[in-house]
RNA sequence: UGGGGAGUCGCCAAGCUGGUUAAGGCAGCGGAUUUUGAUUCCGCCAUACGAGGGUUCGAAUCCUUCCUCCCCAGCCA
């Protein structure tokens, strides 16, 4: 029970509960069906949450199927990365995976059914014929002139296809629909095409395959599939879809309730290109360093980038689902993340862009400790102890020689407070360091420290016990800022800086985020450095 | 100019078996707290539902005409 409170319903829960009222299913099962021809992107992510997330919701559940009924364009390579993002993105499915090409063998069968029945046809056209006699939008096809052939021969011909007696693209199984239709996809779409290739999983077992539209409807039936969710584009795939499973369950393949496909609308993210093809290009010419460089908009690559899997699932909840074309801001994706991490990163304090401070009236050589808390509105995530010396690096940004307005920060004349250590009085720079005084008793936490009322507060790090560390600052590879929309590679889509990172970070873990302070958030990368994921929202900055 | 979908605040999105002042989120704006110009918190933010007609005591919700956008002519998924 206590189905996760959400903010907006959507219509397909309002399908999927009218289905439970009048228990036209069992319960809800529901099915993630990747083909595994590319890497997860971030359009999957909202598909994965939805899909698992609807199965949760209803206490139902949700399958892993990879659509794999094109051996050409399919790796093992891709259902091992898929499977690895699903887990990562905190979902798990209902036993092993599945596969549709798990269900070769009975495609085979019910296709042999629907010729037997007549509703089904080995066409020996070529593949131009087929298109040449198809039709076009406004004009209907024509039947093709084996149309009619008996399902004697049909059937010979099938099970030749099958043994490996025709080369590719002399034969092919046809639904007998109708030529005429105004609907493309019922104009005697393909059910089989011949293809002497090795599949991944099955081998040179076969050399016929089922296309789409015959193996996913059929394949969503076999496994008690209730809610077929899929976008868009497929919309008026439903007709055939129902046309398939109607006769195969006719044959008497299938007792229960045929499944129900249901369509919403795809991800479009503002300034992303999420088009396979394109993702595909930027690899293979080498713009990026692969599928999981922290530029991809790849979940592969959103996971080096730092992004988190319960940003994820907050993104989808929060864009929601519906039938409209949407397109999201990209800073949405952004907040979410934002939002996460302020909950679950740690701060740390890190100098991304060294500047030498010297505290000339501290002592020489002293050295003491400051104690930091790790979070600020977790006082049980404890404190950590940070050194603290006379000379100090800050960032470069936080001194200004002639102020510019609403600057608070340091300049000369300016009082600011080291974050939780002593408030220093800015004297200037000479040769590139800033000079400052200190106050000895406005150490953070000792009595009457806070008389000092500063409006500027820095973060900083101990010259002499940080240590440098390459930091990694990513942006948007792409951006779709020109007049005839195309997207522009980002030449400056990532740049890595020498950073003076406080001690502490130098035991941080692969895959550990951290927040540096006003830097935004961080994860520690494997080469010991760190990925900036997201910045910090930053009123200042915005103006 | 065939068929299938969609048009509610800058971006999403409820509502759409007709009934007081059109949910909510994000962004934005104003303010309070704050040792991150962050976070958190409080307040404001569509007389308006693509446009025009019509039905009705009453319509975003029903009818109608029109406009705009998306998808479909792979032996891809």
């Amino acid at each position: 029970m206590s189905a996760p409170k959400l903010s907006t319903s959507n219509f397909i829960r309002q399908i999927v509960e009218a289905d439970l009222a009048a228990k036209t299913y069992a319960g809800v099962r529901t099915r993630f069906p990747p083909e595994p021809n590319g890497y997860l992107h971030f359009g999957h992510a909202k598909s994965i949450c939805l899909n698992f997330g609807l199965a949760t919701q209803y206490q139902g559940r949700c399958n892993l199927r990879f659509d794999d009924t094109n051996p050409i364009k399919e790796e093992q390579e891709y259902v091992d990365s898929i499977k690895e993002m699903v887990k990562w993105l905190g979902f798990a499915w209902e036993g092993d995976e599945h596969y549709a090409s798990d269900y070769f063998d009975q495609l085979y069968q019910f296709a042999a059914a629907l010729i037997e029945k007549g509703h089904a046809y080995v066409d020996s056209q070529s593949a131009e014929q087929i298109r040449a006699t198809r039709g076009t939008l406004t004009e209907p096809g024509q039947n093709s002139p084996f149309r009619e052939r008996t399902s004697r021969e049909s059937l010979e011909l099938f099970e030749k296809m099958k043994n490996g007696g025709f080369p590719d693209g002399t034969h092919v199984v046809r639904a007998k629909i109708d030529m005429r239709s105004p609907n493309m996809n019922l104009r005697d779409p393909v059910m089989y095409r011949i293809r002497h290739a090795t599949h991944h999983r099955t081998g040179d077992k076969w050399c016929i395959y089922p296309t789409y539209d015959w193996a996913h409807g059929l394949s969503d039936c076999i496994e008690g599939i209730s809610h077929s969710i899929c976008t868009l584009e497929f919309e008026d795939h439903r007709p055939l879809y129902d046309w398939f499973n109607q006769r195969v369950a006719e044959a008497g393949f299938f007792k229960g309730p045929l499944s129900k496909q249901i369509e919403f609308a795809r991800l479009n993210l503002t300034f992303v290109v999420l088009s396979k093809r394109k993702l595909i290009e930027l690899v293979e010419q080498k713009h990026v360093d692969g599928w999981d460089d922290p530029r991809m908009p790849t979940l592969a690559g959103a996971r080096r980038r730092g992004y988190t899997p319960g940003g994820f699932r907050l993104f989808a909840e929060r864009i929601g689902v519906s039938k409209a074309n949407q397109l999201i801001e990209f800073t949405i994706l952004e907040d979410c993340m934002r939002e996460d991490l302020n909950e679950s990163a740690p701060r740390r304090m890190a100098v991304l862009d060294p500047l030498r401070l010297v505290i000339e009236n501290y002592p020489q050589g002293k050295e003491e400790l400051v104690e930091l808390p790790n979070h600020p509105q977790k006082p049980d995530w404890g404190k950590r102890k940070v050194p603290f010396s006379r000379e100090l690096w800050i960032e470069r940004e936080d001194f200004q020689q002639t102020p510019q307005k609403g600057y608070f920060r340091l300049f000369p004349g300016n009082e600011v407070r080291l974050r939780f250590g002593y408030v220093v009085k800015c004297i200037g720079m000479d040769n590139g360091v800033v000079r400052c005084t200190y106050h000895e008793d406005s150490k953070s936490g000792t009595p009457g420290s806070d008389k000092y009322k500063v409006k500027g507060n820095i973060h900083w790090v101990s010259a002499r016990q940080a240590f440098a560390s390459p930091v990694h600052l990513y942006d948007r590879l792409f951006k779709v800022a020109n007049p005839q929309g195309n997207e522009d590679l980002n030449p400056d889509s990532k740049k890595t800086v020498a950073a003076q990172l406080e001690p502490s970070l130098k035991d941080a873990k692969a895959g550990e985020s951290f927040q540096f302070e006003r830097h935004g958030y961080f994860i520690a990368e494997r080469d010991g450095g760190f990925n900036r994921s997201v910045t910090l929202r930053d009123s200042w900055a915005k103006t």
